[in-house]
DNA sequence: TTCTCTGCAAATCGTTTGCATATAC
DNA sequence: GTATATGCAAACGATTTGCAGAGAA
């Protein structure tokens, strides 16, 4: 049984074949796909798979926690299956987005609680630039 | 001469009486209003005022770096006339969002481009969670 | 068998665009 | 006077929805 599958069934979501092919392109990849590039890919697989499907999948996966939406841009959305706080770098040219790699997600939740009043419970870091390829310097 | 007229000459921006109104509103404001909320309000000094020319204005004060975008959610972008960078708060029942004071935006950009390759040029933080009133404990 | 998911097409909604008119400088 | 901004309506594109048939348990 693939991993995907196994997540699935301990998360109590119903098994089916585009559910398992999504999440396990979402946990084999790196690239914070949006919702069109997963669509592509599944497409590969199954064809017939529809748009909606993936909405629908994305939608439920990220609600039940087995994967988190990044808000990166107002026009997409993308994916990620690594669920542990990690901070994240758009290239604000190509769009590209990646994860920061050995720089914990400084946790200042309780200060943010303290100073705001709210019941938080995830923090998000995002850096805007240029990357290798989009630098001109 | 208002506040945010003399902004806007600095800028080099031409003033319009529903810029300087749209940067007057945000400048007022610790509510990161989105662009709807800020059309209603610009709408109560110029009836005829239409949603286009708020959205074209927000771009071109977001672009020009007078005030800045906040990716919230996927459905609606806010926007902040306090441009220096520091962390927000969005109460994901209500949608409000708000700032949070005292912690620094914790400045790991040279960390971030040196692990990522990437130039940086600005961070966001966001934390999500239950704002006073949304809170159930 | 029963309940839920899928795929399709239409609807929705935030945002953008083209263009004629009005306005800033 | 000239270049640019406004307001309108239509276009756009990402996302959502309703529903009939297919598939998982």
């Amino acid at each position: 049984m693939r991993h995907a599958e196994r997540i699935l069934k301990e998360t109590g979501i119903k098994v089916t074949p585009q559910r398992s092919e999504i999440l396990e392109i979402l946990t084999n990849t790196k690239s914070h796909p949006g919702v069109e590039s997963i669509y592509l890919q599944v497409k590969e697989k199954f064809p017939s798979v529809s748009l909606a499907t993936v909405y629908k999948t994305v939608e439920l996966f990220a609600r039940t926690g087995i994967i988190q939406e990044l808000c990166v841009t107002r026009d997409v959305s993308r994916y990620d299956a690594r669920v542990e706080p990690h901070p994240h770098v758009n290239c604000i040219n190509c769009g590209k987005v990646e994860d920061v790699e050995g720089l914990p997600q400084d946790n200042n939740i309780e200060h943010a609680e303290r100073a705001t009043g709210y019941r938080i419970l995830k923090e998000e870091t995002m850096y805007f630039g240029h990357c290798k390829d989009c630098r001109e310097d």
